[in-house]
DNA sequence: GGATTATTGTTCCAAATGGAACAATATGTC
DNA sequence: GACATATTGTTCCATTTGGAACAATAATCC
């Protein structure tokens, strides 16, 4: 159910299936994340070289100061070695910085450099254009109502 | 902001990045989306040993008959050879057919068997208990909203 | 406090992935 | 109708991916 993008063109008849399925709030938004994302993703790595999984980690690091790995790996949903790899690639090009725990001897802080946040502010302005492009066929009414929604979905998960 | 799955424990101080990003929407959406599929993907692999791209494709034609792979890659996003490579697979399995397009000789139309209809049906179930545990904290109200927002937003884009 | 179990991050390697080029067929142009 | 262009599905191949095993450290148990 994951991984449905769609071609900026429409597929045919083949829309049918947004409302012939069992899942349809599944498939439907799992549909909407690929529209928003991946387009993006795509964007990202033609122009800046960094896969999905690089870029996460920036937006992460940008997000949140001081994350582990592991952290990430929660927040993201890939597996730990795909995180090191990345920790070490965006390490090398100087986006990012890692300092052994204190407190703990078997994890590494991460933090996002001067350099990585000035190249996430250029990348995730995508991201905003795209979001809105999409969302923004919603009223402002809808759009509180997504928001109210989403809010309640991920709390329940998080609260 | 694609493949933010979470592990079903929660990532501690790491919640923040909901609240604390430049595309809130698209973030959640993107996390709620990997919610709701990415355990039962790894269900389906390790259970029934297929792929999230094979799965997707029994998906599609279960929902919508005679389906080409050229449907399936806009539908699912993803690219045609991948399709291509599913297709076979699932053929060698007996859960699809393939006939030749009378009025396009470079297509072919995919279609679903029996034996492929049962597979669904079972694996299913999967993604609608996934559906009603994540969807269920919301009220009827509310989950009518969803329903149309979600209904709007994809009109949007195939309207 | 020593032994057992869990967690973090890494390496290894087999498998999945996707871009590019291709042959075959369709469509459009003149 | 010939020629150029587009589309479908496939193969090739380099890259990415993620599971499993591992060493190092921490937490738990008695």
């Amino acid at each position: 159910m994951d991984e449905m993008r769609v071609a900026d063109h429409k597929p045919r008849e083949a829309a049918e299936i947004f409302a012939r399925n069992e899942v349809p709030d599944t498939f439907r938004i799992s549909f909407l994340a690929n529209l928003l994302v991946l387009p993006v993703y795509d964007d990202i790595k033609r122009v800046h070289g960094l896969s999905r999984g690089e870029y996460l980690l920036l937006f992460c690091l940008s997000s949140v100061p001081n994350l582990t790995a592991q952290d990430v790996a929660d927040i993201t949903g890939r597996p730990r070695n795909s995180i090191s790899r990345a920790v070490h690639r965006m390490l090398e090009e100087g986006y990012l910085t890692r300092s052994p725990d204190p407190d703990d001897g078997r994890q590494a802080l991460l933090r996002i450099t001067p350099k990585g946040r000035r190249l996430h502010k250029e990348i995730v302005q995508r991201f905003v254009v795209r979001q809105e492009a999409l969302l923004g066929v919603l009223s402002a009414e809808e759009r509180g109502d997504l928001d109210r929604l989403l809010g309640k979905l991920i709390a329940s998960r998080f609260g």
